[in-house]
DNA sequence: AAATAATTTGGAACTATTACAAATTTATAC
DNA sequence: GTATAAATTTGTAATAGTTCCAAATTATTT
């Protein structure tokens, strides 16, 4: 991912520039994979041999209340990240353990986007996800 | 909660009848409150001297398994057991830490109850929720 | 009632995450 | 550009939820 880019989202959230964001956010930028806090940090010890867990903690926590980042929340032993902040939704699948974006059912992306009310409750986050078998684990155990 | 009924639900699933088990249950069935694992541990002590943490872990596992129970991925730090099975979404407030129950959106709850495939996919759970404020302390902090 | 099987217990281990103080890096002011 | 102040990173230790496991207990079967 073209450094200048990075700076400039790391900017438009008013927050400092320094090596390791730049490597964090480039990252998730680049692999759209829902990856949990360690596989960020696996992934970027190989170049920035530094590197400590904390920072990526710290960062993930920081980048997610900027609003840069979303945590998700669907397998209980971890939290994964997803820089896709256009609300989705998701599927976990039991046999690869990959998750899945899918659209949003029973709610508009834009109503979505923005806190708004149901039943005197004020909404702030939408979730959605299922968890089974996506397609391509159905085909192979269908042959 | 009669002690009769929870018996009979153990032997519904199939499961052996203990003591622990039968407290355990017995305290889901009266308490709608999404409950930590933990929550359950503490206020069953009092009247359950010898009780383990582990038992409770483990009860929950296997009642969650039979399908008489479901766990709640909401709050990152910690699992939430429901024992209303039926499909509905949840709400969990900011401000008072609660977890409420709200109605599925887009879905039915008769099609959320059973396997079914989307875009290829085949899906066995389906979860909803929101994070928010509840009305009530909505109501609070307008005053 | 004895033997067997299932369950529980409690302590230790594990893992994801956070706390914190010292060291380093980045931004600011000159 | 360099000195200073501020922000960030690092690494270790602590925390908390959960699981592992072998011994002890309880439930079930014969």
């Amino acid at each position: 991912m073209n450094r200048e880019t990075v700076i400039g989202r790391l900017k438009e959230y008013g927050l400092g520039i320094t090596q390791p964001r730049i490597e964090i956010l480039s990252y998730l930028m680049e692999n759209h994979v829902h990856p949990t806090v360690d596989v960020i940090y696996e992934s970027l010890l190989e170049n920035n041999p530094g590197l400590s867990r904390t920072t990526v903690y710290n960062t993930v926590q920081l980048l997610t209340k900027c609003g840069a980042l979303r945590t998700l929340c669907i397998d209980e032993s971890h939290v994964n990240i997803d820089e896709n902040t256009m609300p989705h939704a998701h599927l976990l699948c039991r046999e690869c353990g990959r998750i899945i974006d899918l659209p949003l059912k029973g709610i508009s992306v834009e109503k979505a986007s923005h806190p708004f009310t149901m039943d005197g409750n004020m909404i702030e986050e939408v979730h959605q996800y299922y968890r089974g078998l996506c397609q391509e684990c159905r085909n192979k155990q269908n042959k």
